[in-house]
DNA sequence: TACTAACGTTAGTCAGACGAACGAATGTGA
DNA sequence: TCACATTCGTTCGTCTGACTAACGTTAGTA
């Protein structure tokens, strides 16, 4: 009732999205950020669930295969996950049996991360895996698009990267 | 041919983001996205926090700025906060004076959020903190990339946004 | 009247980012 | 060589955010 109307004609979003909120706080560009980073997040965990693996396992296969076998703490500086959390990422990758952890001899701190023969085809199909996800995620961008948006976003985060390092 | 040479000699991250990994993974678009939400919304989160203020108080007073009362089932969708959290939410704003939450005489399911004075003048510095911290989000990029970035990102929202709509 | 749906609320799950601290091992400087 | 600092793996805990389930109340509808 009096003057100014709040239930009347509202849209109606269609989900949790924002979608119909206010127009400053649908342009601001962290909030967009953020929305898209959700969206894609949960793509992409969906389909590796599906496959029964994690965003962790393949950056940690995806290391390994690339440059050979490490400890844990440069797995860590490598993937960016933190040491505190690697921890069970291994032990979930060492009991499907797609790695190997061993004290290594030259320095009795570490362990050895190894992948096995298991991992590396492990890695083959979440790298194709990968591949399509991020082309769900990229569906209505063409090409051109695709590469100019890794390009800024590629800017941003080798700022702050930099900054808080 | 310089420095880029990944293999023997990892020049060691100099934090946790990953920025030493491998470049497969480095370039995936998916991971660029995760990686620039969480510097954005840290940098967002603790400017807000210094003030004593979170996203979702900004979130919910720019909605009763632009549209007025509300109920929470309203703000929710507009603002995309589930309803459950916003409890909360709510809660805090009202402990803080900075909105007030009523029976709804018409329909006494609903509660009607309506923003007190103190709320007005409270969203009106959080607006400019906003817009100070979206700068220092985007620092790195010109005005023209950060118009090609957020019309972008509007396009993955948006299209992801209907699908589980 | 009986069924259905919306609302606010409580409680709880799950993932990710991150900090504190600790024992074991190693490196370093006096 | 001894003391101190650092690194490593690990456990535990915190915080935010997204999301589900369920419940009592209230409204709308068949």
């Amino acid at each position: 009732m009096s003057s100014s109307e709040p239930g009347t004609a509202p849209p109606a979003a269609p989900r949790m999205d924002g979608r119909t909120g206010p127009a400053r706080l649908q342009g601001l560009p962290t909030r967009l950020l953020s929305l898209a980073a959700t969206h894609s997040d949960r793509l992409v965990n969906e389909g590796l669930a599906a496959a029964d693996a994690r965003k962790w396992h393949y950056a940690v296969l995806a290391t390994l295969e690339e440059s050979g076998p490490a400890s844990q703490a440069e797995l860590s500086r490598r993937t960016g996950i933190y040491r505190s959390d690697l921890v069970s990422v291994i032990n979930e990758l060492t009991d499907r049996g797609l790695v190997e952890r061993a004290p290594d001899p030259a320095d009795r701190r570490r362990n050895v991360i190894t992948m096995t023969e298991r991992g590396r085809a492990r890695f083959a199909r979440l790298d194709t895996l990968i591949t399509e996800l991020e082309d769900e995620v990229l569906a209505p961008l063409g090409p051109a698009e695709r590469d100019q948006l890794a390009r800024l976003l590629t800017r941003l985060v080798d700022h702050h990267a930099r900054r808080d390092g």
